[in-house]
RNA sequence: GGCCUCAUAGUUCAAGGGAUAGAAUAGAAGUUUCCUAAACUUUAGAUCCAGGUUCGAGUCCUGGUGAGGCCA
């Protein structure tokens, strides 16, 4: 652990020491514990202790109790300074000396806040698992962006993390694909159409699904009932069909679908690339879509499942108050289930040092990881206890769900550029970007227009479902990505002017501006919102705690000048402040992957 | 039908059981001879309903209502 966390962490433990001690000295009482909050701003104060909870230990007045105890504090305790009594709350005072130490102490860490080495377990972390069958849309926008920052933020608190995906390269969906190209492409390829990739196929999966349609449409007017038709349609029949060969692996249906693959994943490495993700590790489901059969028998063997009188193998969840699951049907065949376990056995087996997973993977799968790691549990696998199904909700429409074969996406590749396009004409209206290139411009726009999207996404708690509405949504000004990449860039311009020389040390006994007392208080914070965010798995912490502290800044630069500063010391530490907050908000950011712009 | 989430200003989001529920947007009003006005300052506006637990409930429990999802 860092110094400055450390220091931290420390007046907190030393408070709390002090303050049982204190009711053990003056009302002869043992607490249990102390509980602390930030003051809130209206009242005097750094730290405030709840009296209320004491009352359990010592009886009386909560008035005086705090009354006593911050006497005891003000007179025991070096860095109380003052303190006040608003009902049950013990406000205390602490000395600018020990913010200023605190800030010497974290000055010269570049990346103060993260934590040192890899101490914790390592984890690995999944996420976007496309189908390649079609492009990626908003949806997986929200998943990718809170995988990805899930990641990096369990970095940050000290684990070692794998990043991975499974690709869900084979099926049905992919064979629907693979025939309609077949069918009505004319050998049309991503050169030959200029379209990307992923683009192509799922054009094509869109024409099998308008086709289908249409022999249903035909079977129903020849008579055949809504279902019937459905079933009975010849191009579902040919999909299958295709599906079939592929599993026995003849030849030509495995050269088209490796091809139609690799247009696909061309198409997704310039997403992943716009977009500012990464793996270290992939999956594909054609490599593990049989894993899992042999723990089945071993879980037979070992009375974990039972076998039903069809030979379907199940496992009886009744006593965890889940009902009974099926892990292999009668035929012998896997369903979703079985591969998943026998993938995440895979992984361990792969990665030995892992302990733990993180999935990121929609809300309407709550119930089948519930079963998983259920399962897992069962198993005997103890790291099954350190499984996180990292859930999340969709991300709606205003006209509702969005449905790719019904054309109802918001395509990715389209949001971000739009994002980019929206972020170029507002700079250019603002017009602040003399001496820049038109590469350097393009890839600051590009830098705001990401910035806003990917805030947008990860500031709303992952579990709640977003309302995305494609014209109004996604602002630049407020509480959003831009707004923080500005203040960034405008410390950027202080620090190009200030020229700091000398050591990076300040004097702790300089008087400090309320405004730059609530900034220390703030960094403070970091490594602890941090640790939170890594516990809570949600990136929406950090983008909460990052557009406070910059708020904060912006009213200080708005009510102090730093450079017009006359006295050099009090200049030399607002400077030295502000370049700090630009490095949190920097490495906040990062952890969100979002970048910071040096002008904009 | 069974189970799981969610519900906070007009709108989009905050609030580890703690003080007078914070922001942003949209609305009203102000701040450019001064470090970037994508900023700052002021103003008005909200906990779905009914019970319960608690010194204290937006937060926990029960029952409704509404939205979404999962399982047949």
């Amino acid at each position: 652990m860092h110094l400055a966390n450390k220091r931290m962490m420390e007046l907190q433990q030393l408070l709390e020491k002090e303050v049982i001690a204190a009711v053990k000295e003056l009302f002869n009482a043992d607490l249990p514990s102390v509980e602390f909050q930030p003051t809130r701003k209206d009242f005097e104060g750094d730290v405030t202790v709840v009296v209320f909870p004491m009352l359990r230990v010592v009886k009386g007045n909560p008035v005086e109790i705090g009354n006593k105890v911050g006497e005891y504090l003000q007179k025991n305790v070096a860095e109380i300074t003052k303190f006040n009594v608003v009902k049950g709350f013990l406000n205390l005072v602490v000395s600018n000396s020990y913010y200023l130490e605190f800030f010497n102490g974290m000055v010269a860490n570049p990346t103060f806040g993260y934590a040192t080495g890899s101490s914790k377990d390592a984890v690995m972390v999944e996420y976007s698992s496309p189908n390649t069958n079609k492009p990626l849309h908003l949806g997986h926008i929200r998943n990718n962006l809170l995988g990805y920052s899930v990641a990096e933020i369990l970095k940050a608190a000290g684990h070692k993390v794998y990043k991975t995906q499974i690709i869900n390269d084979r099926g049905i969906h992919i064979c629907k694909s693979m025939l309609a190209w077949q069918q009505f492409g004319d050998g049309e390829t991503p050169e030959s159409s200029g379209l990307k990739g992923d683009h192509l196929v799922g054009k094509y999966y869109v024409a099998f699904d308008k086709a289908y349609k249409a022999e249903i449409e035909q079977l129903i007017a020849k008579g055949k009932d809504k279902e019937t038709a459905a079933k009975e349609a010849p191009l579902l029949s040919a999909a299958q069909e295709m599906l079939r060969k592929w599993e026995a692996g003849d030849k030509e249906v495995v050269a088209l679908w490796k091809k139609m693959n690799g247009w696909v994943y061309e198409g997704f490495d310039t997403t992943y690339k716009n977009l500012g993700v990464d793996f270290d590790t992939l999956y594909y489901e054609s490599d593990t879509y049989l894993l899992g059969r042999d723990v089945v028998k071993d879980g037979l063997e070992k009375g974990v499942f039972f076998k039903k009188d069809d030979g379907s193998v199940w496992i009886d969840l009744t006593d965890e108050g889940l009902d009974e699951k099926i892990v292999l049907r009668s035929d012998g065949t896997a369903v979703y289930m079985t591969q998943d376990i026998g993938t995440a056995i895979q992984r361990v087996t792969d990665f030995p040092d892992i302990n733990g997973m993180v999935y990121t993977v929609g809300n309407e799968q709550d119930y089948h990881f519930k079963v998983l790691f259920l399962i897992l549990k069962k198993l005997g696998f103890t790291w099954a206890e350190k499984l996180h199904h990292l859930s999340y909700g969709m991300v709606d429409l205003p006209s509702g769900k969005m449905k790719s074969r019904e054309g109802t996406v918001v395509d990715a590749d389209d949001l971000m550029d739009n994002m980019t396009n929206t972020a170029a004409s507002i700079s250019e209206e603002l017009g602040k970007l003399e001496g820049y290139s038109k590469e350097e411009k393009q890839s600051l726009y590009k830098m705001i227009g990401l910035g806003a999207l990917k805030y947008y996404i990860l500031k709303v708690d992952p579990k709640k479902r977003i309302l995305f509405n494609p014209e109004e949504s996604v602002d630049f000004q407020g509480n959003t990505g831009p707004f923080i990449q500005y203040t960034y860039a405008r410390i950027q311009s202080i620090l190009r002017k200030a020229q700091l020389v000398g050591s990076e040390t300040v004097s702790p006994s300089l008087e400090l501006h309320e405004k730059e007392k609530e900034l220390l208080k703030q960094l403070e914070m970091f490594p602890i919102k941090i640790e939170e965010a890594a516990q809570a798995y949600s990136p929406a912490l950090i983008a909460n705690y990052t557009y406070d502290l910059v708020k904060e800044f912006n009213s200080f630069y708005q009510q102090v000048s730093i450079l017009g500063e006359a006295d050099e010391d009090i200049k030399k530490f607002r400077v030295l402040l502000s370049k700090k907050v630009a490095e949190v908000i920097k490495n906040a950011f990062r952890l969100l992957g979002v970048a910071m712009p040096e002008r904009m």
